[in-house]
DNA sequence: GCCATGACTTATT
DNA sequence: TAATAAGCCATGG
């Protein structure tokens, strides 16, 4: 079975994300109770199944940039979302200051709770 | 159990 | 803003 507890709270947490706002893995793990767990977040991106519908794209590093390597096919699409959503990229990175997500009281309260 | 790897982060230069 | 280094932690060989 899936060896990691912290799956579902990392999956949890990124449905919440809302459309047009990007997050970065450090930002997912504390939200999910993991603080320090970046790479984990990573991972469970990676290897989550597709069904979940899991909004992968709006999750960047913490310096805003793409986490894929340039030119990628992932980074490609990555970037050809965001800006479906409205999120403006340059080149591979987002403005954080402008399109973060920074979670409101009641989000954290009825969404984040746990 | 040790070692290398990675969709990361922070500090430093 | 970019390049380096060191820290971090779950996985897999």
């Amino acid at each position: 079975m899936a060896s990691t507890q912290y799956h579902g709270q990392i999956v949890h947490t990124l449905s919440v994300i809302p459309l047009g706002r990007v997050a970065s893995y450090g930002q997912i793990a504390d939200l999910a109770g993991l603080p320090g767990r970046a790479r984990l977040v990573a991972r469970v991106l990676k290897t989550a199944d597709k069904q979940l519908a899991l909004p992968w794209h709006r999750v960047l590093r913490s310096s805003g940039q793409i986490a894929f390597a340039p030119g990628s096919d992932e980074a490609m699409e990555q970037r050809a979302r965001l800006l479906a959503e409205g999120v403006m990229v340059k080149g591979l990175r987002v403005d954080m200051a402008v399109y973060g997500w920074q979670p409101s009281l009641d989000e954290i309260l009825t969404k984040l709770a746990y």
